[in-house]
DNA sequence: CCCGTCGTTATTTTT
DNA sequence: TAACGACGGG
């Protein structure tokens, strides 16, 4: 058996339709967890095994770096020479182009990126008048408008942003980006389209490189990189370039930032003769979670549809959970958790998901307390901290020393008497002068009195020091880029002021600048290692944080945004509650998108899924009283198993089979209306278990409960209603 | 220019 | 509730 038959075995008959396919676009709409993964990475080994296809011209785009990451080992694992292959981020293949480029593209060939926070500050100093927050919703449309590839001259601008003046605003801001060299995320995708438009050489020198282009993701992709995709392609010209993408239409959740579902939906259109493959095989949840998923996203009308079919058995039916408060919530996951790990179940086995990241104190707090280990991710990245972001500042005003924004954010930091004034007249200068803002710095200094005098030469010597350090160092040395980042962390007194910080608040930052020191020890000690270090973390930020503890095992606190391609044995999806998720009022497309992203949560799961809902929750330090999602009623009864009590006026899943209705007639007692006879029970220790009888004593109302487990206990419902809960099922 | 206090305002966010 | 930005006194 040959290495080619042995992988192709492994797979099912459309996956294997997939991977041998040639000769027109393909498309593969591949559900959650049907393998697709193992489709392009066994595409790519069997391009180079039996078509003879160059690793070098195939081009493998994803969304984020764990994906490339991911796909680069698995290819390589079915066939080494994939090493060659360029798997890479949209971004990342942006940033190559760009630099290979420069010149046509208009840019600084040792450019460094600008993200949404640097747009911001950018915008408002480019057009003054705006106040912060709106350079902020500025800087936000901007980047929107890159994503959907238009330009400050573009007519159709004003569906971005309809605002007369905001033309100006963004063809303001790009003059001034052009100013520094600099770049933004969307340029990285926008630019590269615009510069394939205009020369025919370079998009003749692209379609003769890249002979395979394979997408993953697809559903998430924007005008911009459909534009790129299309250009690398060269469907026009007829290049005979092979394309090949790969999505879910059903998992499409970045329509906020310029995701076009479209893309997916009209790409036949666009590539002619396209042929499509479902992949419909899910080999990672149960049936009965899976009836779940399908029971939410059917109610979307703007969809290819698919169905999946579970390959794994029945498995136990999803438990939708009703909760009095948000604190029984963090509690009841709590429990659920401690009572698995008793029976050996691990912490790293169980997610909790939330719409929003705020959502993550409460169960912070209740972890806490009861030394549950957890990690929390996303919230705050690493590189958006302040500290490091403070030293990669430092770091690219080195790199490019017409780097504004960087400039700014470091020249009074530590204190040097250098304040808003200053900085404004010495970019000026700069600006005017065309050069660098250190030389800014001498020259602005010899005009000035005193203060401000030596603050500014003292800062110009530190730069020129540390520029000086790097080019005396011959690349090759052997010598690492930690020491010069640390001699950078040092000596610019960034590390001694957030130190003193760290002992005012009980902050980490000490800590964390040691963190990234450390990340550097792969650089060299040379200008083009420092490039290479600023490239990398620009683009490749998420991945590999620091004090990543996916090794040890810790229950995963995540927003259901970041579980994207990620999957758990057991989820708690939580917060169901009409504004919370949905959020406020979404109509329409929007409300389409948090229905699948609520189908992306529940695809999440393996084994086990719980999803939680309160009645009262604490909404900005205010008592609010929520409803029950209304994506719970739209599953139709019978997908969940319901466990608590709906709040009053709720006609969801949980509908009574008649026998309460009938009983409160019957009966003055409200309690005995409501724990009567026959009701299925479930108890935080004991488990499931049934009314067998019940009695009042002494005024109270009493039950007698016989569990599942065995044991036979009484309860008085007025008091401990908290630990019992009434299935519905 | 620095630091404290008060008032305002709250999504999601691959790169 | 909390966190961050705007403003005013030192």
């Amino acid at each position: 058996m040959s290495d080619t038959e042995r992988y192709l075995a492994l797979l099912n008959p459309e996956q294997r339709e997939a991977v041998v396919h040639e000769n027109s676009p393909l498309l593969i709409l591949a559900g959650a967890g049907s393998g697709k993964t193992r489709v392009i990475t066994t595409k790519i080994a069997y391009l180079i095994d039996e078509k003879h296809i160059q690793p070098y011209s195939i081009l493998a785009v994803t969304f984020t770096k764990k994906a490339a990451k991911e796909m680069a080992e698995r290819a390589v694992a079915l066939e080494p020479l994939a090493a060659d292959a360029q798997i890479r981020t949209f971004h990342s293949f942006g940033s190559w182009f760009l630099r290979k480029f420069a010149d046509e593209a208009g840019v600084d060939k040792s450019f460094t990126v600008y993200d949404d926070d640097d747009m911001a500050t950018l915008v408002s100093k480019a057009v003054p008048a705006l106040s912060k927050q709106e350079a902020a919703k500025a800087a936000h449309k901007i980047a929107l408008a890159k994503d959907y590839c238009l330009t400050p001259e573009s007519k159709e601008l004003a569906a971005v942003e309809s605002s007369p003046d905001f033309p100006d605003v963004y063809a303001a801001y790009e003059k001034r980006l052009r100013e520094t060299g600099n770049v933004d995320f969307g340029d990285l995708i926008m630019l590269p389209v615009i510069t394939l438009n205009e020369y025919e050489n370079i998009r003749a020198q692209m379609h003769y490189r890249f002979r395979v282009i394979m997408v993953d993701e697809y559903q998430d992709s924007n005008v911009a990189q459909f534009k790129l995709l299309q250009a690398l392609a060269g469907v026009e010209e007829k290049s005979g370039t092979y394309v090949c993408v790969v999505g879910d239409d059903d998992q499409s959740i970045y329509r906020f930032r310029g995701a076009e579902v479209q893309n997916i939906l009209t790409f036949q259109k666009h590539f002619p003769d396209t042929k499509l493959i479902r992949l419909e095989r899910n080999y990672r949840s149960t049936a009965s979670i899976l009836a779940a998923a399908d029971s939410i996203v059917r109610n979307n009308e703007d969809r290819l549809g698919k169905t999946l079919k579970a390959e794994r058995g029945e498995g136990s039916k999803p438990v939708l959970v009703f909760l009095p408060t948000q604190d029984d919530e963090s509690a009841f996951c709590a429990d659920l958790i401690q009572k698995a790990h008793t029976k050996g179940c691990t912490y790293h086995d169980w997610a909790i998901l939330y719409r929003t990241n705020a959502q993550s104190l409460g169960f912070e707090t209740e972890f806490l307390h009861r030394k549950i280990p957890y990690t929390v991710v996303g919230s705050l990245k690493f590189y958006e901290r302040e500290e490091i972001k403070d030293i990669l500042a430092f770091l690219s005003l080195v790199a490019n020393p017409k780097d504004e924004i960087a400039f700014r954010r470091i020249i009074n930091k530590p204190a040097r008497g250098l304040g808003d004034k200053t900085q404004d007249a010495v970019v000026e200068a700069a600006r005017t002068a065309g050069g660098s803002l250190i030389d800014a710095c001498r020259e602005y200094a010899k005009s000035k009195s005193k203060k401000a005098q030596s603050g500014l030469n003292e800062f110009a010597a530190l730069a020129e020091e540390l520029a000086a350090d790097l080019e005396n160092v011959s690349s090759d040395s052997g010598i690492k880029l930690s020491a010069f980042i640390e001699k950078t962390a040092d000596r610019s007194g960034l590390l001694e002021y957030h130190t003193s910080q760290d002992e005012v608040a009980g902050t980490q930052k000490a800590a964390n600048i040691q963190e990234l020191i450390n990340s550097a020890v792969l650089y060299a000690e040379s200008r083009q290692g420092l490039l290479d270090f600023l490239d990398a973390i620009e683009l490749d930020r998420a991945p590999e944080e620091p004090g990543d503890e996916t090794e040890s095992d810790n229950v995963t606190l995540i927003t259901l945004h970041n579980t994207k391609g990620l999957e758990f044995p057991r989820v708690i999806i939580t917060g169901l509650e009409n504004g919370i998720f949905p959020r406020q009022d979404k109509t329409g497309s929007d409300l389409e998108e948090e229905r699948r992203l609520f189908y992306v949560g529940i695809t999440r799961a393996k084994d086990e899924l719980y999803i939680t809902s309160c009645s009262i929750r604490r909404i900005y330090g205010r008592t609010e009283y929520m409803q029950p999602s209304q994506f719970l009623s739209e599953a139709g009864s019978g997908v969940f198993k319901v466990l608590g009590t709906p709040p009053a006026g709720y006609y969801g899943s949980s509908v009574s089979d008649g026998r309460n209705g009938d009983m409160m007639a019957e009966n003055e007692n409200p309690l005995a209306a409501k724990w009567c006879k026959g009701t299925r029970l479930y108890h935080d220790d004991w488990g499931y278990g049934q009314i067998i009888s019940t009695e009042s004593r002494e005024g109270e109302y009493v039950i007698t409960v016989q569990f599942e487990s065995g044991s036979r206990k009484q309860f008085m419902p007025a008091y401990q209603s908290h630990s019992l809960m009434i299935v519905h099922d």
